[in-house]
DNA sequence: GCAACGATAAACACTT
DNA sequence: AAAGTGTTTATCGTTG
């Protein structure tokens, strides 16, 4: 029922010019003065195509930790366990391909080129029965739907090797193979073309082939990726003889005819695009597989007395740990809230891994009907998900998923005094958001709205200027009923990490489906969950370690406004009621951060007197 | 259906 | 005068 009503919004939205204003008009959000960037033409959007290959390159990623996890319990798996640091390198690139960067990466002929080639493809996807004016617009939009119902239909309930069986069928469906123009779709050309390849690398057939310069593949270069497989001499897809494509097993005598066969047989047409997707969708359900499978080691590990957090090693530069489930016995071996050695932002951590780590954790958290709310009412285990993530957010033009309010909030917070001016907001928002970097119309007027609007945002006038300062109590008093994210956020969410080019129906849609899945309850707290990570909402509270470090392990949540020795404070009409709010829990919560206890953390935290964290 | 919330936009006043 | 700052109002979409 959701796919049916998911499918017909992707249909129809695209085919108006609401569908596609509506889309830029989220990662505009404050995007003026880059709006250059987002506008279209009328045809296909250049962030639609620049969002469809984020999404690609994204799986793409997210296939790699996927193999990182996998390959680990694997007993031959050491070559894998041992990719160094290159790997976020590699990783980082293809989720930070934004728009705006692409437009920094390429010049302006160039990059026109680009949208004219991969309009080029998509409409060659088409086939002949679009037309050229308004196949440009619709091509993506269909070419998606058409997976869209693939995958959506099968994602819920099919298991790996029923996803198998579809490549199969797939790979039946009548294509427009013989529209191809292979010279127009040299595969090293486009970083359309490259994404999909990346991404479609990904086969459950497959073993975890590792280049040899110990990169996965993924993160070869895709600039020329026909060069690499000559160079190389080997391809993922290819082995035994024979075609590695999910469906494919045709037999090629050597490599150049195995290129031949993948350049002829495999390349970009809906065919190949649709089977991408559902490669997506056997990679996400693995990585929810292998999540549960985590989280019930974990289960067996503590039921055993056994400790994983102890023994496992941060050093090594992938584990388990890369399942989000133990990310979170990342943290919770440090519940002292001191730098995480794997999800620090000085580590060689892929910005892919922590973006999806800071946002996962929450949404499972408030999107999982299982979490219960009071447990996110004053614990803030995302809090400090931030901080780990910083590094994401610094270069990722992805909208934070925080509200403004907790956003200002954290950067008053962090100061060192504990007040920020408004241009100090600012400065910290651009410095710690590539996404705020642009836009900045439209959140600087958010901010300045939301300092004005809330009541936890006092104003202070000092002798050299009006200051902001958080009331805390005000702050904790205003989340009470938290909702699970405000909608906007999320859409803007979904839209700045590249799922713009899908529909914010399907979007919810594949989230709620996964997040079903992943709201096992043995699920609650996991970190991973592939990419509708992405869809997390409501993370609502950013609060971070910065507060509870700054804090001095003072118990005091609240620092009231008085407390800044200001000259003078306008108070916003309702006084805070200090003590009755005032709990320790929220600085417990904050400190603990990333305990993301199962459920009734709020509890045990109010139970767990400071000095324990100490 | 309603209230609450968050985002966004905009108008306006005031200050620098 | 222009820019920055701060306040306020309105609207929209979503959630509980």
């Amino acid at each position: 029922m959701m796919v049916e009503s998911a499918t017909e919004t992707i249909r129809t939205t695209p085919s108006t010019q609401n569908g596609v204003s509506s889309l830029s008009s989220q990662s505009d959000s404050g995007g003026r003065e880059g709006s250059s960037n987002g506008d279209t033409n009328g045809e296909i959007s250049p962030v639609d195509l620049l969002h469809l290959q984020q999404q690609q390159a994204l799986q793409a990623a997210r296939q790699f930790l996927l193999q990182q996890a996998t390959g680990l319990s694997s007993p031959s798996s050491n070559e894998v366990k041992q990719t160094p640091v290159p790997v976020s390198v590699a990783m980082m690139t293809p989720q930070m391909i934004t728009p705006q960067q692409m437009q920094q990466i390429l010049s302006p002929p160039q990059l026109q080129a680009l949208l004219q080639q991969q309009q080029a493809l998509m409409l060659q996807q088409l086939g002949s029965a679009q037309t050229q004016n308004t196949g440009s617009a619709h091509a993506p939009a269909i070419c998606v739907c058409v997976c869209v119902c693939v995958t959506a239909l099968l994602c819920a309930a099919m298991c790996p090797a029923d996803l198998q069986q579809l490549w199969k069928d797939v790979a039946g469906v009548p294509s427009a193979e013989e529209t191809l123009k292979h010279e127009g779709l040299d595969l090293s050309t486009t970083s359309s073309n490259s994404t999909s390849y990346s991404a479609s690398k990904v086969s459950p057939q497959i073993p975890h082939h590792s280049l040899p310069n110990g990169q996965n593949s993924v993160h070869t270069p895709k600039r020329d990726s026909s060069s690499h497989e000559e160079h190389t001499g080997s391809h993922p897809l290819y082995g035994h003889g024979e075609c590695k494509w999910p469906g494919c097993e045709a037999l090629c005598e050597d490599m150049g005819q195995f290129i031949k066969h993948l350049n002829s047989e495999h390349a970009l047409d809906d065919r190949s695009t649709a089977q991408c997707r559902v490669q997506m969708q056997v990679v996400q359900q693995l990585e929810i597989q292998l999540a549960k499978e985590s989280e019930r080691l974990q289960a067996m590990m503590t039921h055993l007395h056994m400790r994983p957090s102890e023994p496992k090693p941060f050093n090594q530069p992938l584990n388990l740990a890369s399942s989000a489930s133990l990310m979170k016995r990342d943290t919770e071996a440090y519940p002292e809230g001191l730098p995480h050695p794997p999800t620090s932002a000085a580590t060689p951590i892929t910005p892919l891994r922590q973006g999806p780590s800071v946002i996962s954790s929450s949404s499972l958290h408030s999107v999982g009907p299982i979490r219960r709310r009071n447990s996110d009412k004053y614990c803030t285990p995302i809090a400090s998900e931030l901080a780990q993530n910083c590094e994401f957010y610094k270069n990722a033009d992805v909208r934070p998923p925080f509200t403004y309010a907790s956003l200002i909030r954290h950067a008053i917070l962090e100061a060192p005094d504990r007040q920020l001016t408004l241009n100090e907001i600012y400065n910290w928002f651009t410095r710690m958001f590539a996404y705020f970097r642009r836009n900045t119309a439209t959140w600087k007027n958010a901010v300045r709205h939301n300092l004005s609007l809330h009541k936890c945002f006092v104003r202070v006038e000092n002798v050299k200027g009006a200051v902001w300062t958080v009331d805390e109590v005000e702050y904790q008093k205003r989340r009470p009923p938290k909702m699970t994210g405000s909608p906007t956020l999320v859409k803007n969410m979904i839209s700045g990490l590249g799922f713009g080019s899908l529909n914010a129906s399907y979007q919810a849609a594949l989230a709620e489906s996964s997040l079903n899945l992943l709201n096992s309850p043995t699920m609650v707290n996991t970190s991973s969950g592939g990419s509708l990570n992405m869809l997390h909402v409501g993370h609502d509270d950013v609060s971070s370690t910065v507060e509870q470090v700054n804090s001095n392990g003072s118990c005091s949540p609240g620092l009231s406004p008085q407390q800044y020795g200001s000259h003078q404070v306008h108070v916003k009409e309702e006084p805070a009621e200090m003590e009755e709010d005032s709990r320790p829990v929220s600085l417990m919560a904050t400190v603990s951060q990333n305990l993301a206890l199962p459920g009734d953390e709020r509890e045990m935290e109010e139970e767990l007197p400071a000095e324990e964290l100490e």
